[in-house]
RNA sequence: GGUCCCAUCGUCUAAUGGUUAGGACAUCACCCUUUCACGGUGGUAAUAUGGGUUCGAAUCCCGUUGGGAUCACCA
């Protein structure tokens, strides 16, 4: 039988992280063995809907590369793929699960229900209309009451699944309520339709979040009434903010999208989020998508949920960063220098010395900002023990590299610093007591891409001369 | 509260009865050096806890503690 995963979003707004490992999870599982990845949007809960969500979950996925075999938008041989087109297979189904026994017409209010529960006190909603004779409740559905389909479970003992993560689960059959399968609305609530769905799209593995480890028996009541078999249940743990909270969007952290807009390319988010629960049992930690899919197996998936740690995907997103090659560095570079640089420079010169020194593209008009112009610092800056540098030196050592570079008829990197060089013999002093202020002079900034001679290349002729100057009269 | 699930360095994790408990990020030190980074070398750092079982336990069993999930006409 040929594997079949799919990745089932409510298109509610953002794409987060969680969700964006469940979708890689299922690609992968689907791609390891040769099968089918499909996408369904699971849209039956229109309160919540939100416009345009569907977009940026195509958007997402294509831009990770885990494209979709069938799906809303290409379509497929088990359509449609969104579920308020599938309205009457529902119902069908529904009205078919009534007659097997496994469901029943349902006429009380949610409030009814509610009133009866107690959580704390674990009682649960007993349904009167479960008793109603089927003869009873088909009349009065046809008179045209109200009603709810719900679940009827009239099993007592242990219900037993395997999970493939989680192993074999075992939870009592009085735990599970008698849930709503379809509303009054006629759509159907998760609990059903995914069951539908699953069996009718032929889907081989359900991966999704462990939330659901504890209702997965009440779907597998639904498949046995039905007289269907259960698809391969492979529950995830969930991403973590940190120990106690998962992330969420609510709490404004990171979505996918949020990440790309900060400068984290997608195939480095991809190879993180791969790792936050599983692992390939070797040391390598660098992955393409096509390596995973090789690679991936459920196996190998964690069981305790992983915190998302941007400490370490800001470090894979460098590792990225500096596999690039030059000219695609220089692609993404551009934007920022457009944004943010008005002075005319070399901006390929710039990205070649930038690129080993960006972990994350929004980092760059930071570390460029100099370029436009010097803001003010402390003369406390050309302090440096290790260069035996100070103000004091950088006072006279400063005079003394303007006048070599005012003569300097070649400005590059290369010769700009054997002149620099040959002064600091001259002199009798050491390469940093020249080139150490000198960088400081030209930048006003601790840190910046590239040293000295490789910043006077970035500036030009006149405006370093300027700014020696500029500094030299505040020595 | 009932039920279910989880528990190794700060973080992601490896070790499926026998290892000086390994790797990566972060951190610290040193080296390299034209700053910063990159790179290199080394260091600090973990089996939540109490009992069993066993010649031997991070690993198996039980309890405790801590955390999470679930108990919707949301998914």
């Amino acid at each position: 039988m040929k594997t079949r995963t799919r990745f089932a979003p409510s298109p509610t707004g953002y794409m987060h992280i969680g969700n964006l490992r469940t979708a890689l999870y299922e690609y992968l599982i689907a791609k390891a063995q040769g099968g089918d990845f499909i996408l369904r949007i699971e849209d039956t809960d229109q309160k919540r809907y939100v416009e345009g969500a569907t977009d940026i979950i195509y958007a997402t996925l294509k831009r990770v590369g885990t494209n979709w075999d069938e799906g809303p938008d290409i379509g497929g041989n088990y359509g449609p793929y969104i579920q308020s087109e599938r309205r009457n297979i529902y119902a069908e189904y529904a009205h078919k699960l009534v007659e097997l026994g496994g469901a029943h017409y349902c006429f009380c209010s949610k409030e009814d229900a509610d009133e009866q529960k107690d959580e704390e006190q674990n009682i649960k909603f007993q349904d009167p209309c479960k008793h109603l004779s089927l003869e009873e409740a088909k009349a009065r559905v046809a008179k045209g009451e109200p009603y709810v389909i719900r679940q009827t479970i009239n099993k007592s003992g242990k219900s037993k699944y395997h999970d493939e993560v989680y192993g074999d689960i075992e939870i009592d059959y009085d735990e599970l309520d008698e849930g709503v399968l379809l509303k009054s609305d006629g759509l159907p609530t998760y609990n059903f339709a995914n069951v539908v769905d699953d069996h009718l799209m032929e889907i081989t593995h359900v991966v999704r979040g462990n939330e659901y480890i504890s209702s997965t028996p009440k779907y597998n009541l639904i498949y046995e009434d039905f007289g269907w078999e259960h698809p391969q249940y492979v529950h995830v743990p969930p991403v973590m903010k940190d120990a106690q909270h998962k992330l969420s969007k609510r709490n404004g952290d990171a979505s996918f999208q949020d990440l790309v807009a900060k400068g984290y390319l997608p195939e480095a988010i991809i190879n993180y989020i791969a790792l936050l629960g599983w692992n390939p049992g070797t040391d390598q930690e660098i992955f393409s998508l096509d390596e995973l899919k090789k690679i991936f197996s459920v196996e190998r998936l964690n069981k305790s949920p992983a915190i998302f740690d941007i400490t370490k995907l800001t470090w894979m997103n460098g590792c990225y960063i500096r596999a690039l090659p030059i000219e695609e560095f220089h692609k993404l570079a551009e934007p920022y220098y457009k944004e943010c640089l008005s002075r005319k420079v070399d901006e390929e010169f710039l990205s070649k010395v930038l690129q080993p020194r960006v972990e994350v593209l929004g980092d760059i008009p930071n570390q460029i900002d100099f370029i436009e112009q010097v803001k003010d610092f402390s003369n406390d800056l050309y302090f440096n023990k290790k260069m035996k540098s100070d103000a004091e030196v950088a006072k006279k050592t400063l005079a003394e590299a303007k006048t070599v570079l005012a003569e300097a008829d070649v400005w590059t990197n290369e010769a700009l610093f054997e002149k620099l060089k040959a002064l600091a013999e001259t002199l009798g002093v050491k390469n940093g007591q020249i080139l150490y202020p000198l960088r400081i002079a030209l930048s006003g900034k601790e840190t910046t891409p590239g040293g000295a001679t490789e910043i006077a290349v970035i500036l030009g002729k006149d405006e370093t001369i300027n700014r020696i100057n500029q500094a030299l009269a505040r020595l």
